[in-house]
DNA sequence: ATAAACCAGTGATGCGAATCACACACCGTT
DNA sequence: AACGGTGTGTGATTCGCATCACTGGTTTAT
């Protein structure tokens, strides 16, 4: 049986499938032992929050296994997810650096596991050691970028068709096939698709009939099927 | 006559208002010495692009004086504007520090000077100055937690009155008066204020009236009175 | 001084999506 | 098998705001 990922970007960096891209890939010696010595394990089960939103920062998790859903609520109730986080990413790394309260919550949707660094430990070895801080300053500039995206969604963006389309876009491009058409497994229930593209729950099932009638998708339990990205881009005006 | 901000950022920092909050300032001896060696000041006019976006990054720049309106167009052309740019602010730094094209274009609004600090020389000062490679990084958390409120505000605040409530929050927080009303001058034009909180220019016409009508705030010339701060938060709901 | 641009206000109209209100399918429980 | 719980499909209705179409005011240009 294999290391879950986020394990192997902190206990080897040889077998990491993210090597150089992410935080604490491919540092020196001694920044990764001293990251060994600092970090800690743990396996959260499904539902568990990893923070929440308003918090004041402990540290910040390193992903190893499982999805984990950040999302923002309002006064009034009304949710939006951010973003659906997988293995290898880095949460709650902006609270940390500006030493503000987390922006978001995080939940993980499935068990998994995840590695804690905590504020202090984390703020020490920066100081000591350059080559991190960089490398996490383009993790921050990542951060932002995504962030940047979501609003040209939600800002660009016209009708909930349009982000809709969008969204199986991005799902579709980790796993294109020959023809075009790329299988995803859908994960997601109408309604936290709701949440992601700011808009309802039954126009989320609406948007997934007319989406079938046009020949764009199709569905087959929990499998996804999208047809062509061509036509979903043509619908995408942002 | 006082010399603008900016330039008292770069070059002597006892005068800086923003003293330690700001990107370079408070840096030590050669690390202040070694940015001035690498910036170089420019005066722009009324209208003129700092950068635009899909350039890839030349540098960032330092805002002395003036405003800058920082935006982005989708392709059919609609526009949003994500922020005003004030004195003090480094423009550009995500895109120079992740060496992806700028995500927005910056567009002088009124006639202002900026320092301009090449990539290259940037990138080279941080590799040299650690202590300027963490005020960085907590430079572009910050722009993080600006978009972040950006996300908010598109994603959950419902109607555009509430934006608009929430947009002129915004403008009476710097200048507050001792009743809770607070004075504002208005150097946007409607159209303008669509395009931040994402509605079109009749609406705003009509939102204005609206608010006048309340009591909420009124209006002579460009200068515009916020009535009460808290009659305009109990309308905003996110 | 007189266009030519630009900006602001306001009515009439129509569409799209939120809301409300069900019925139904699918799960693990007891 | 009968049961709540949770997710899904779909109609009918309402309402907010974008859109269109003007008018009049204000600034800039030549």
């Amino acid at each position: 049986m294999r290391a879950p990922y986020g394990l192997n970007i902190l206990d080897n960096c040889q077998t990491c499938p993210f090597r150089g891209e992410h935080l604490f890939c491919n540092l020196g010696v001694l920044a990764s032992q001293r990251l060994n010595e600092i970090k800690s394990t743990a396996v959260y089960p499904k539902g568990a929050m990893l923070f929440i939103e308003g918090q004041m920062p402990r540290g910040v998790f390193v992903l190893c296994s499982g999805k984990v859903k950040l999302s923002t609520t309002s006064r009034e109730g009304k949710t939006i997810i951010t973003k659906i986080s997988e293995a290898g990413d880095v949460l709650g790394l902006n609270a940390v650096i500006s030493n503000r309260p987390y922006e978001v919550t995080a939940e993980m949707m499935e068990p998994g596991q995840a590695n804690f660094i905590p504020r202090d430990s984390l703020t020490l070895m920066l100081k000591d050691f350059p080559e991190a801080a960089m490398r996490m300053a383009q993790q921050l500039s990542r951060n932002y970028f995504t962030a940047y995206e979501e609003i040209r969604t939600l800002g660009l963006a016209a009708s909930p068709s349009e982000k809709f389309a969008k969204l199986l876009l991005s799902w579709s491009t980790k796993t294109t096939q020959t023809d075009g058409s790329s299988q995803v497994k859908l994960t997601l229930t109408h309604e936290e698709i709701a949440e992601i593209i700011g808009t309802t729950r039954e126009t989320v099932s609406r948007l997934f009939s007319e989406f079938k009638k046009k020949q764009l998708m199709h569905s087959k339990g929990a499998t996804l099927v999208i047809r062509s990205r061509l036509a979903l881009e043509k619908i995408v005006q942002s």
